[in-house]
DNA sequence: CGTTGGCAGTCGGCCAGACAGAGTGCCAGG
DNA sequence: CCTGGCACTCTGTCTGGCCGACTGCCAACG
């Protein structure tokens, strides 16, 4: 790799382009009569050959051995996403089978998370990957003990995320239901308005203390908003990884198992899709897609790969992500087209809709 | 394959046994002087020679060409399973793995199910699944509507299974939180003690116009019932896909697609396992582990494969079940012991910790 | 000075042929 | 009924040679 990346004429940065949309279009290295046959650039193969090796000098293409075509190189294909790619809008096609989705959707969260991972691969023919909005820092709703038998009462706690935790308790004497509300009262009143992380348990001890409940019922207080406060595992889904199979690259079985382990971790999948989450809500402007390639992914495993992340909004629960995961060799306009609408849709939906 | 099985003497059933025995080791299609030299058998290989023409003839085994070894049928298998393999015991090393990994399991039933099926990939190297148990006929236990502010109000339904729904309303006038409560014991009193099957919209409709509440409330009220009276889409979960890339019968391109689409298909996988839920309760006495071979499991994309499963017990919640999934050639002693370790040790954690 | 056609050189992919290895089936003899 | 021996078959692998696809370089040209 190069320290300095040539500046690129107008024809170099042409035959460049052209490099990379024909590699991604047929998985060959491109060679320069290729080049002058398929398109026509008004040169001799000859000077195309000077070109090219100019632009591998420049560290935008590589050869993968002597006598082969030019293949590009992370610098190439990032270049050619940044400055030398045409946008591309949705197909008619393809906006309607997101609008089509997106109407009968499920109004579960995780299952609307799910789904849309199986449009999105289904529609790019690669990994596609969506983490759900994390509920950090919801403010305390309600909390409300029930009464369902003298043995067994139920504990919930509402925050503005929605319902944070719930729980059947069974207690080894008899309660009574006034207890129930009285404490239920005394915990809102105290508690009301605050941020979650501030509802800490000797507090909630002390409220107990206070009303004199037992020391069973505390307890079980005190577990149900531990539970409330954690922030729960983000909802992550992935689907398509069989589409990788149809991807040349992935005929290497070591590749292959590679990226299937980091698919079936979902600790990796997450932290693969989480910086761009912090990086995206602090610079970024809203919803723009985003590009990372190969070395750029900061995994060996993923040294080959290419992953295009667009955020969505959800309401006051916060940012999500979608994520395709293909070879480098990605139709990227494409895949950010679909990405970015998807995303909007996945945005609307969630938005309209009331969901659990 | 034969219609009629050859009733196998004492010596074939021994070649048989260590046929399979030996396939399942090595993976290549073993002869007769492989088996003379590596078992002691007491006979020439020539004699071994007929044993073996003769299990073939019987559709015990099968030659891939002229000029190889044999490798078991589907029948062979059956009859290994059945009849000539030695049951086995757990490992001491792989309970206590087990019974680490339940110690801090978690206590929500999802995440229990995920790690299940991730430890059980591990321990058995193929692919493991597991369903969590379905919440058929709950019986209702209590329905509440808390008043959370003016205008949002939370409504909850409790069956016998646990919370079966929750969600938060928002109104377009103010509520009034003794309505709320009123409400809420008029529908307690009215459905106490039926099964949720058995409340019905138009019942539950005439309680909301019995005690004059606004026709929204009226929906509200409706609609949770609604959700909690679905069967929810039971929990399913599966691990390990990358394990079956170490094995040879999965080098072949098509074959592992095959299998990964129907991981991902959660409705294939989950037929595949459910027949044999619903088999499992009626005839076989309880937490039998069962082995289906190959054709046995009436896919094609999986005539190469068999499935271990193994049914396991939640309290009044009912039957889930454990499975593992790989090539016919695999360890069936060791994966039996491993799943029916798994699921003994699974449904102990379920039943005595408190699980949400 | 950039461009071009030509040419030599290099390397991978593919094919045919040869060969070794493994295993079977069969037969005659113990 | 078992056994050793032998002929036969089929696969996987290795080799050498050929073809095709490139590049790099050079001398010539406008």
């Amino acid at each position: 790799m190069n320290d300095k990346l040539l500046e690129l004429d107008k024809r170099k940065a042409f035959i460049l382009a052209t490099v990379v949309y024909e590699y991604i279009n047929t998985a060959e290295p491109v060679g320069s009569v290729t080049l002058t046959q398929k398109y026509n650039l008004g040169v001799s193969s000859a000077t195309i050959r000077n070109e090219m090796a100019e632009l591998e000098a420049g560290g935008y293409l590589v050869q993968p051995h002597t006598s082969a075509g030019r293949v590009p190189s992370d610098a190439g294909y990032r270049t050619y996403v940044d400055r030398l790619m045409a946008p591309e809008t949705l197909t008619k096609d393809d906006s309607r089978r997101i609008r089509d989705q997106f109407r009968e959707a499920s109004t579960e969260l995780a299952d609307v998370i799910d789904q849309t991972t199986r449009l999105l691969s289904g529609l790019s023919g690669n990994l596609a990957m969506a983490i759900a909005p994390s509920r950090d820092s919801h403010a305390f709703k309600h909390v409300q003990l029930i009464w369902l038998s003298a043995r067994t009462s139920l504990a919930i706690v509402v925050t503005s995320g929605g319902v944070a935790a719930q729980r059947v308790f069974e207690w080894s004497t008899d309660v009574n239901a006034d207890d129930l509300t009285r404490l239920s009262n005394a915990l809102n009143s105290r508690f009301g308005g605050r941020v979650m992380e501030d509802v800490g348990s000797v507090e909630i001890d002390a409220v107990s203390a206070e009303l004199g409940v037992s020391a069973e019922i505390g307890d079980a207080v005190r577990t149900v908003f531990a539970t409330a406060r954690q922030t729960d595992e983000p909802e992550i889904a992935a689907a398509g990884a069989q589409n990788l199979l149809d991807q040349p690259e992935f005929h290497d079985l070591r590749k292959l198992r590679a990226i299937l382990r980091i698919v079936e971790e979902q600790r990796t999948l997450y932290d693969l899709i989480a910086d761009e989450l912090t990086a995206e809500n602090a610079s970024t402007p809203d919803g723009a897609p985003h590009v990372r390639i190969g070395h750029e992914l900061r995994a060996d495993e993923l040294a080959e790969c290419s992953v295009v992340t667009v955020p969505y909004r959800f309401g006051d629960r916060g940012v999500g992500m979608l994520a395709i995961l293909g070879p480098r060799r990605m139709p990227y306009g494409r895949l950010i087209a679909l990405a970015s609408g998807t995303a909007r849709s996945l945005g609307e939906h969630l938005n309209d809709v009331e969901i659990r």
